[in-house]
DNA sequence: CATAAATGCAACCTCCTGGTTGCGCGTTTT
DNA sequence: AAAACGCGCAACCAGGAGGTTGCATTTATG
């Protein structure tokens, strides 16, 4: 018995996390905040990468659904999709709301004298 | 110039979504949503793993403060850091939150035309 | 049309991660 | 005091992740 998360929403969670866990892909993400749109050559500017590696970032961060490619011309722009962060983001607020709603530290104590 | 996140709340905020990207770590986190303290055999059983698998991925959970050890007698027990969650939480909240201020969709078309 | 610019694609390499096994050590239990 | 329980630690291993280089491709520019 595998019970790994078959709750769909976690499943995606975890793989939006997988792709913010990255340092470099945060970077990322954190100047893609101002909403516009960049190409591949803004955000390669001021890492320590070649192109193709940030370009790499860039797709997984795509894959996870954190942001969107859109080839205009000759260059590809990359933007925010919003929404898949308010998914995560309400997603461990729900988590530890839950942590808050049912017993929290009180039952934490009680745990130790069960079992 | 490598302009990784400087930002400290980024920097930890990679840290634990990075633990949290990992499915059998993100059940587990699952598995102490109840707040309570669980003890390793506990949160063991149900997954296609070792004890010492399970401790390795609780251990990383650990160090990304997203859960605390205590040992109690021959038995050590998890629960659930409730604000680590919580900070991620506003962190990305606060991310999808600026993108919605700064212009957003609009701002987005227009990027095409410049540059 | 020749060239430069911006990107895509594939192969390759290294190192970290997730997982295992084996064993030792303190704590209950009988 | 044995035996059983729950756990920590270390070594080890395969595979994937992050990164590179090299070249092809498409679009703009002079």
């Amino acid at each position: 018995m595998s019970l790994l998360p078959d709750n769909e929403s976690a499943v995606r969670a975890a793989a939006v996390f997988a792709a913010l866990g990255d340092p470099t892909r945060l970077a990322l993400v954190e100047r893609l905040r101002d909403g516009r749109a960049h190409s591949i050559m803004q955000l390669s500017s001021g890492f320590d990468l070649t192109r193709q590696g940030v370009t790499k970032h860039l797709s997984a961060l795509e894959a996870a659904g954190i942001v969107i490619r859109k080839r205009t011309g000759r260059q590809t722009h990359f933007s925010i999709e919003r929404k898949t962060l308010e998914n995560s983001a309400a997603y461990l607020a729900s988590v530890s709301q839950q942590w808050d709603e049912t017993l929290g530290r009180l039952e934490t104590l009680l745990a130790k004298t069960r079992d």
